[in-house]
DNA sequence: GAGTGTCCGTGCGCTAACGTACATTTGCCA
DNA sequence: TGGCAAATGTACGTTAGCGCACGGACACTC
């Protein structure tokens, strides 16, 4: 519609969101680079040189405290921007940004970005508003830390995990996903065996497939469902397909 | 410094950090409203007919479940706005503002608020520049619900509104401190009643006054120190006062 | 095909926080 | 000044999750 690129292949949303004009001033700084499982994008505090926009890969946003325990407070697929920090303008930011599943992203170097960041167009509004989206995901993750047991919060990463793969398995092991909810990996352990038991999961050394979507929608805390609306509305006037999901 | 707003009389933090001209184009918008303790300024998915700076005031985020449970995910005083939805372009979001400490704020109407967001030009850079440390204090509060009891969370709740507060007494009710921190009533009574027995606060019906400030930051978690180092750094460029507790 | 490391299951004692119930205190107002 | 409602203290059984310590199973390599 009007120039848009949903007729290109740009897999990631906010770039597919993009008038043409903008996309194409974009398009030769941008290069398409694989993120291998556990690579580290940025550490907390640290400078960034690039930009990512996840195509196929999926990347946590985490904390690390002093004691090495830790928790996940947001999470970046074909939905989002990784670096949000460069053009909020504090450069940096105290957290960590980890690939949690393999794939690629289109990757683009900060001046370049902040070019066209500058020009205050479509890009400009496109990601406050997507801001204002991890902005939601954030304060609902702080939510449902504080009121909702472990196997929820495993429906709703792997619910959040699915929705950014055009695939029903993904390639994550107990401890992985531990790690970002911020629990022990028997926690996670015990979890899955009962949703696995009930028939919504399969697992088998880091390989998890998604049974029955339904089954976990059914019991996951509505803070999924909050942050998933909420995006739904936010970007409900821009030409991007509303279900980003592998449906 | 350069015309700046510190000589004025101007309480609230973004506010006095803007060039004179700057602020001079809203002064005539801006009006002086009390805000006392309870009030709703927006509901959840409510419409914004004003933006807030509060002075003296403090204000809380918070999202509420369906259950009725519920939890804070952010603090604004005068570090602060209330309403950043409205500039970042989803106009609400899914949760409420609540008055948690009586006082005073700048009040804006959100049509003249917009004219002068959209010169991108000082408030713009600003305001951006505060979402990310909104965004430092959402994120570090999930971390923080997920790993720390109810004593390092209640240091980090008291230091957080001391910050925002010219007084050493606080306006507050336990019942009040456990929706905020998503815990029981109870469970805020015998934490503050530890902390009184440790002399580091006094409380009496509503009001808790801060005997040893030092003492809360011995022992608060990690988590209090990273937001503020974090906003510090984020405003060390502006010409705000770095620190704005009422020492 | 033996060895090794990763991944997952399980059990047990422990603690923080929960839900619930009730007592007590204190400020306020009629 | 008596009563009432709000604010706080305390106690007790229950539970979710922790820390720890194993043991088993599978995959990969040499």
């Amino acid at each position: 519609m009007q120039g848009r690129n949903l007729d290109r292949a740009v897999p990631n949303r906010l770039l597919a969101a993009l008038p043409a004009h903008v996309y194409e001033r974009l398009a030769p700084h941008l290069q398409e680079v694989p993120l291998s499982l556990g690579k580290v994008l940025y550490e907390a505090h640290g400078t960034l040189d690039y930009v990512y926009f996840p195509t196929t890969a999926i990347v946590s946003l985490l904390y690390t405290m002093e004691s090495g325990a830790g928790a996940e407070m947001g999470i970046v697929g074909c939905d989002g921007i990784v670096g949000i920090a460069v053009f909020m303008g504090g450069d940096t930011t105290p957290n960590r940004a980890v690939v949690h599943s393999a794939g690629n992203a289109m990757r683009l170097a900060v001046h370049h970005f902040r070019d066209e960041f500058r020009r205050t167009g479509d890009l400009h509004r496109l990601l406050l508003l997507y801001t204002q989206a991890l902005l939601t995901q954030m304060s609902q993750t702080a939510v449902c830390n504080r009121l909702h047991n472990v196997e929820q919060r495993l429906c709703r990463c792997l619910l959040l995990s699915h929705d950014r793969l055009r695939s029903n398995e993904l390639l994550m092991t107990q401890e992985l996903i531990a790690t970002m909810l911020g629990v022990r990996r028997e926690g996670v352990s015990v979890a899955a065996h009962r949703l696995q038991g009930a028939g919504l999961i399969r697992y088998n050394r880091g390989h998890i497939t998604i049974l029955d979507r339904a089954g976990l929608e059914a019991r996951v805390c509505e803070c999924y469902a909050v942050v998933k609306r909420e995006c739904d509305r936010l970007f409900a006037r821009e030409s991007i397909a509303p279900a980003p999901g592998p449906e």
